[in-house]
DNA sequence: TTCCAGATCTTA
DNA sequence: AAGATCTGGAAC
């Protein structure tokens, strides 16, 4: 009887709460697509209120999209022209406000092989170290907008079977021009595999 | 370390 | 018409 824990996938109440606790809380589970699986040590946070880096602020459709989604579900968009970044939607039934976790960096746990030809490199720190490098390692991208996270077994969040415990810290965002000073980035504490160290950014 | 192209979406 | 939650490669 040595069966370790079946994993389990996060489901909609998770997710009806502070997009930072979530964020927060969200360090150390897993991000499955398919065959392959990331373990999440970097995420971010935006929220509706007081929040201008939030797409909530300045875009009519993102409005739209969570008046008309349930919270766990995959908002998606091309940054740049160039770049799919995957968020999940929060709905805060304590306060009535939604917002998004963004994720940043993921740890390769499974479908390493797949993703080092998705991505075209082996090394380890360039498979999933970035929001548009983790999309393109695990295949996530237009197609997946609106999709629930919650429900499917091949597209979802998970709790990891093991007890690997991480050392949560916060940092400022990365890449935004506006509400800079928020401390809404949350990393797994000294994992190499983070896009930008904490304290490093501008 | 700094710069720059790449290519598409959303809003104004 | 403008700017954007990024990445990889080249130049220095």
């Amino acid at each position: 009887m040595t069966s370790s824990p079946q994993p389990v996938i996060l489901d909609t109440g998770f997710f009806e709460r502070d997009p930072l606790l979530c964020a927060a809380e969200l360090i150390g589970m897993d991000l499955v697509h398919g065959e392959c699986r990331g373990r999440i040590i970097e995420t971010e946070a935006y929220r509706e209120i007081g929040d201008p880096a939030c797409h909530l602020f300045t875009r009519p459709s993102a409005r739209e999209f969570v008046r008309k989604h349930p919270a766990g579900t995959a908002y998606v968009y091309l940054n740049y022209g160039v770049h799919w970044l995957v968020n999940v939607l929060c709905h805060d039934l304590s306060t009535e406000t939604s917002g998004f976790v963004l994720f940043r960096a993921l740890e390769a746990i499974a479908g390493i092989d797949i993703m080092i030809q998705r991505r075209g490199t082996e090394e380890q720190r360039k498979l999933c170290s970035g929001p548009g490098r983790l999309t393109a390692a695990l295949d996530i991208g237009r197609r997946h907008h609106g999709l629930s996270l919650t429900s499917d077994p091949d597209f979802c969040l998970q709790v990891p079977g093991g007890q690997e415990s991480y050392r949560i810290v916060s940092d400022r965002r990365i890449g935004i021009s506006a509400a800079k000073d928020h401390l809404w980035r949350f990393l797994a504490g000294d994992h190499p595999g983070v896009s930008v160290p904490a304290g490093r950014a501008r």
